[in-house]
DNA sequence: AAGTACAACAACCGCGGACCG
DNA sequence: TCGGTCCGCGGTTGTTGTACT
């Protein structure tokens, strides 16, 4: 015996509701309450499924929503829970007033997940993708682990490319040894990009530095120790891009982070921080060691009791 | 101005747990 | 204890708006 339908779905209207079914659910639940999911849009008139005008109530009709941008502090609170509780999104919106799990949700997949990809951090586990690469790398053989990171290194460069120039890219990598396959660990890559536009010399002249840039670092992993240097100051670029909120990145001179981890692998651990607001104040942050707070024995990151708004269970 | 790509938001779907008789 | 029903959650898809070419 299956499921039984929530309703019938033949004779139930989908998609984005109109102002005037809103007034009609708005008003029959300032009456008689939400209880009963089922027989709310019988009795209000509508022609909808319950389960719909369950979901248009709390996630948009319901008088104490917020509806505008997500503040630096909210975001916070929701990258630090998600740290911990992972994608429950219910929890996590209970602890910010007038949010909704859905408006967490969207938020998140649309916005923190790409910020804190571009700042290196792997919004599932919240680690550096460099420290990411060395604990996969302490499971593999070293050919799986060469090849793991040429293909690492290969997908990286597209984005970059891809994500600095904007245009078409048509990467090639090309052995000195031209019979040799470009999975042998070249000595040198030559990226060529194709442009469907050739008309401005000054932009071009941008990309192929870029390119430039790219190859070298790419080829040369030179000079440095083997020790990764994790930047205490958090006056990096790339939590520029997360205003009030810092993972501070490691800073390895001219090695790519992840390559300089899988080097030195389980030998240290990286030493992260993080700005956290003050209860009130935007402007003031406090500095708060990161490891403490997203570490394997994190007590739910050292949170202060009082910046629950709702128990977590 | 038109077409395209992308971002943001809204809504739907199916599943699992809680509740109740 | 069990089966039926309802509700809430999280994943996914659809729609709309905006920026870019």
């Amino acid at each position: 015996m299956g499921r039984i339908p929530c309703c019938e779905k033949e004779s139930v209207k989908k998609g984005q509701w109109t102002p005037e079914e809103d007034h009609k659910l708005s008003s029959y639940i300032a009456q008689h309450g939400t209880r009963n999911w089922r027989l709310i849009p019988k009795n209000a008139g509508l022609q909808r499924c319950g389960k719909s005008c369950r979901l248009r109530w709390t996630n948009y009709l319901r008088p104490d929503l917020k509806h505008g941008q997500f503040s630096d502090t909210e975001e916070q609170i929701i990258v630090r829970l998600h740290s911990v509780l992972g994608n429950r999104w219910s929890v996590i919106a209970a602890q910010l007033p007038g949010r909704t799990d859905n408006d967490v949700k969207n938020h998140w997949n649309t916005k923190l997940k790409k910020k804190l990809s571009g700042m290196g951090i792997d919004p599932v586990t919240h680690k550096p993708y460099s420290h990411l690469m060395a604990e996969i790398a302490t499971t593999l053989a070293p050919p799986q682990v060469a090849n793991l990171a040429e293909a690492t290194l290969g997908c990286l460069k597209d984005e970059m490319l891809h994500l600095l120039t904007k245009k078409h890219i048509d990467i090639q990598f090309q052995s000195p040894n031209s019979h040799a396959p470009p999975q042998t660990s070249p000595n040198s890559y030559n990226i060529t990009s194709k442009h469907e536009s050739n008309d401005d010399d000054d932009d071009d002249d941008t990309i192929e530095k870029i390119k430039l840039g790219l190859s070298r670092a790419i080829i040369h992993e030179p000079h440095t120790t083997n020790k990764p240097c994790w930047d205490a100051n958090m006056n990096g670029a790339s939590s520029a891009n997360f205003p009030g909120f810092h993972y501070a990145l490691p800073s390895f001179g001219h090695e790519s982070p992840w390559s300089q981890s899988m080097c030195t692998a389980g030998d240290q651990q990286p030493q992260f921080h993080s700005k956290l607001p003050d209860n009130d104040s935007e402007g003031e942050k406090d500095t708060r060691n990161v490891s403490t707070m997203f570490g394997p024995d994190c007590d739910l990151w050292d949170l202060p009791s009082n910046d629950l708004i709702n128990p977590l269970v």
